[in-house]
DNA sequence: CTGAAAGCGCTAACAA
DNA sequence: TTGTTAGCGCTTTCAG
């Protein structure tokens, strides 16, 4: 079973007593346009199956100027979110035919260049890039080299994109949070504060808006004063919440989380906390892990839907239009 | 910008001045041992950078009989064990200037050897197949198509294969719980339940063992009394701990749990006690998720090595034997 | 109904 | 130091 050489259609071919291109056309669908005799076709069919023949897709594929191949790149797998972004895309490639290409290239742009680059290389058929640092460079590659090409998560102005509906997902949770402080009775509508994230990011900056727009004409003092934009990243939100703990002397009212790392970041302060002291303070996470919700503490959360994204995304590169758009997925709100 | 033509060798030759061979020499990097002038390379790259030139990797391999892709088929996305084994894959794959093409092939044997095939007819340069429903078969597919192939978390006894050392962490993790009950003064080692589980899998059973082996000459009654395998879902693992807590008037004095699925099935059901009841009950789970650390209770964790594993199942692939070999990594035991 | 032959873009042996 | 050419395995026109 050593190095068993691959058939081809011309060892077929030879088999069968055919010229290769009877056998192309039996092997690969199109016969009956060819109008080969039936029988031909079924006796090709039984000796390519004997001789364990695969076409061989490289070929097929250079002399077809396609590929098969739908690329994606995404920067690791490190949250349910992207884990789940990468399942649907493959979900979906697998549904057409096709086969994937997941490329994990990591936070740095340049490494998402690339990546781009290379899947270019193997002539993919289209690109969706998830959770792009710099996502207009990226745009401008896959445009000089007419690959099709959607953003996901992180949106271009100069590609098809679609985004979670941040400031929506945003105001919903913050107006779930405000009405659990309100029942609490804690009246601390004046007490919530916004941990984690990256003020420079659109998204961010959407949930930030939605954040304040629930706040509408509820507060005395504007919403911004009660942003701790303090990154992605778990210690960093550990030691601000610490630090804010600190401040006030007790936790605040209610806390909005903006990732599921940031949480766990707020976790790790909280289980320093009796329980009791945490049981006053409303939590919520735009984000979701089916962990949090089994938590001794309620937890809100909100849930991208990386499904709906990816088939809204599909959608725009079957559309074929290629021009600028944004579309918004409105996340669930989990209670 | 519409359709622009990718450019090819002979377009670059044409723009040069040169022949095809010599820009093909001058810009895949051979060019020294075919002694070009350093001027003329230079001359060709620029003209070909200028022009935007991408070599057309599908040509190139298909001419080199490789193709540059290294293929991964794993079930799904659905816990950090499988996120961190495909992370860890396209790391190596990265480092190794290849491009990884992942496929979530589900569960389902038939569709795990679609995928394969589907790799080999891309002539991937080898496969790494990870939790195969059932090996042996695609072992031989890619036997008898010539792939280097390596299992992991599964093993074929028909090829090289990695796998965590099962019985070894569960030895470890059902010593230190039955050290915690004894510690907790419940005397508990008669009382040690595991959970989750199908009885069928090599790993299952590799897990068993390790744990009845740590009960050594502790135990009135064998072990595997008390082993629940009541499957790898979250709802079944909630019933059958519900029903185990209606049969003893309690919880036991400690739960062996074999995977973070059954243990969210656990936390399920516990969600609904009394804290001061739970905390009499000594938890272990085999696996990891960065959450349940967080939890209001310890909880005793085994974090299997993704990055290892696959560190190892590459080496296997480099020595390029391809004869059976079962290699073990045993997993980190957390407290 | 079927065969012969060109060519996808690239590499490498053979010539020069 | 460089050009010419054959051919990787397949599809598809053209010619029977």
């Amino acid at each position: 079973m050593k190095e068993r050489q691959k058939a081809t259609i011309y060892d077929i071919a030879q088999l069968a007593g055919n010229s290769a291109s009877t056998v192309s056309y039996a092997l690969n669908g199109t016969w009956k346009k060819r109008r080969i005799k039936p029988e031909t076709v079924e006796k090709i069919k039984k000796i390519a199956k004997e001789n364990g023949y695969r076409v061989n897709l490289q070929a097929r594929n250079l002399r077809n100027a396609t590929s098969g191949l739908l690329g994606m790149i995404l920067p690791e797998h490190d949250t349910r979110f992207f884990a789940e972004l990468s399942q649907a895309f493959a979900q979906e490639v697998r549904n057409r035919e096709s086969c994937p290409a997941i490329v994990l290239s990591g936070r740095a742009s340049k490494a998402q260049e690339e990546s781009i680059r290379s899947l270019i290389s193997y002539n993919v058929d289209a690109i969706v890039i998830a959770a792009a640092t710099d996502p207009n460079p990226l745009a401008k590659i896959c445009a000089e080299a007419g690959v099709p090409h959607v953003f996901v998560d992180h949106a271009s102005d100069q590609a098809p994109s679609v985004v979670t509906d941040n400031a929506f997902g945003a105001k919903k949770l913050t107006e779930s949070i405000l009405e659990r402080t309100r029942i609490a009775g804690t009246s601390g509508f004046q007490d919530v504060y916004f941990l984690g994230g990256d003020i420079g990011l659109p998204s961010t900056q959407d949930r930030i808006s939605g954040f304040c727009e629930a706040h509408d004409g509820r507060l005395d003092r504007p919403a911004e004063d009660r942003i701790i934009a303090c990154g992605y990243a778990a210690e960093p939100t550990t030691q601000a919440l610490k630090k804010l703990h600190e401040q006030l002397g007790r936790l605040p009212a209610a806390l909005f989380v903006n990732s599921i790392i940031c949480f766990e970041g707020v976790v790790r302060h909280l289980a320093t906390l009796e329980e009791q002291e945490i049981s006053k303070c409303v939590l919520g996470c735009f984000d979701y892990d089916p962990f949090v919700p089994l938590m001794r503490f309620p937890v809100l959360m909100v849930r991208q839907r990386a499904d709906l994204m990816i088939e809204v995304a599909f959608s725009k590169l079957d559309d074929g239009v290629g021009s600028p758009s944004l579309s918004m997925v409105p996340p669930d709100l989990l209670v």
